[in-house]
DNA sequence: GAATTAATTAAACGTCCGTTTTATTAATTG
DNA sequence: CAATTAATAAAACGGACGTTTAATTAATTC
């Protein structure tokens, strides 16, 4: 056998991004096998070596993208409007929403580090700090503007960070509430860690507007 | 060669245990192998199964174990007083310095849970369930008491949980901050994001108090 | 329609894995 | 000090792993 009736290699190799992200979300990247990928997407294992040099490399470029992804859908979600606590709104509900829509590729991303070599996580650790930072220059800022009750920035970020990536590791999106459900409970938790300065109703018309315009 | 001098049943076992925690916190359970585990204690591959039958056997007793402890911990630290949010207190308290001071463990019972059977997993996670109910319940009577504003309490208690959870992430006792200044930042944001009643002396008062007891 | 390129299989390579078996020595017991 | 038990080493087992090589067929190009 050589090559099949109908291959195309941009679906086989969309396919083995699909079936890599499903079975590492699952089992982790050690216990996958380059030989069951290859049987999810139903090609043999050295097929796989066509579209991604090594293991690693796949595991590598999985992660690198969704980092690139985040980055790009903050970007684009990212208010004109430079009120603090609008961007600390902007920041939280794009962030569930982003993770709760990839909750397999987030996994991947968030456990699997260890797995890689130095190079490759240094790469990923910059994208990620990169990202990061824009959380704590938004708490700066409203702190600064006396909007925010933030004690220590670096810990504030961090806990607001964990908190709302957290939300994969319970949420279903077929149980009882609805992406837009939780966003608004835990976009009412951060406001109120936060200290934010605002009156309910405010909050409630600007959070309604972020919402609504996803 | 067989047995060595000097050898010891209990201070191999500990120095397995030991070993085990520290290479599978770092590489991950699938990454390490029976043999390196071996040499870190210096014995060969073979002497781990005098002390556990298979090498999963060993992860889940190094899980349960870590969460016995912890529900251990937390019946000790649990106050007489009944009053809500000095029972949040001591378990926010409790839980940070429990996951800092066994941060490898913790990784180890956080990240590891796929690999274990389904006997195993169902074991752990019924542990893990019962210690989250006390935070679950601590939030129900702090509402019903109006001393603390919680929309959701299981949405509540998870965002929580994962967050003074986190600090194992970025925490490092070597470094700027100790835990005691660490947990008293958290407890901060706690009683915010809980919105606990409560002047804010009274709560400074009780926070060292609880901190002054460990 | 021949030549070229793309996509894949089949088979193999050397290595390492968890685990078992067997033998051997150290420590303890009576 | 003989008998027993505890603790280990050494070697092997079958199987699986990531990866490479070579051959083969489908699709595209000219």
């Amino acid at each position: 056998m050589a090559r099949t009736a109908g291959s195309d290699g941009g679906r086989t190799e969309a396919a083995i991004r699909d079936a890599a992200v499903q079975l590492i979300a699952r089992h982790g990247y050690e216990a996958v096998t380059m030989r069951q990928m290859a049987a999810e997407v139903g090609v043999q294992a050295a097929a796989l070596y066509r579209y991604f040099p090594t293991k690693e490399d796949l595991l590598h470029t999985l992660m690198r993208e969704h980092m690139e992804e985040l980055a790009a859908t903050w970007d684009a979600a990212r208010p004109a409007n430079d009120d603090p606590v609008a961007r600390l709104t902007s920041f939280v509900a794009n962030h569930i929403r982003f993770h709760v829509e990839r909750r397999h590729a987030t996994h991947v991303s968030n456990m699997e580090l260890r797995s890689l070599s130095r190079d490759n996580l240094t790469n990923i650790l910059k994208l990620r700090t990169t990202y990061e930072k824009e959380l704590r220059t938004i708490l700066r800022d409203g702190a600064d503007a006396g909007l925010l009750e933030v004690d220590d920035t670096g810990l504030t970020a961090m806990a607001i960070i964990q908190m709302i990536t957290g939300v994969i590791v319970w949420f279903r999106p077929d149980e009882r509430l609805s992406v837009d459900e939780v966003t608004a409970t835990y976009l009412a938790m951060t406001m109120r860690l936060t200290g934010a300065k605002t009156n309910t109703e405010d909050r409630h018309v600007r959070q309604d507007a972020e919402l609504r315009a996803r």
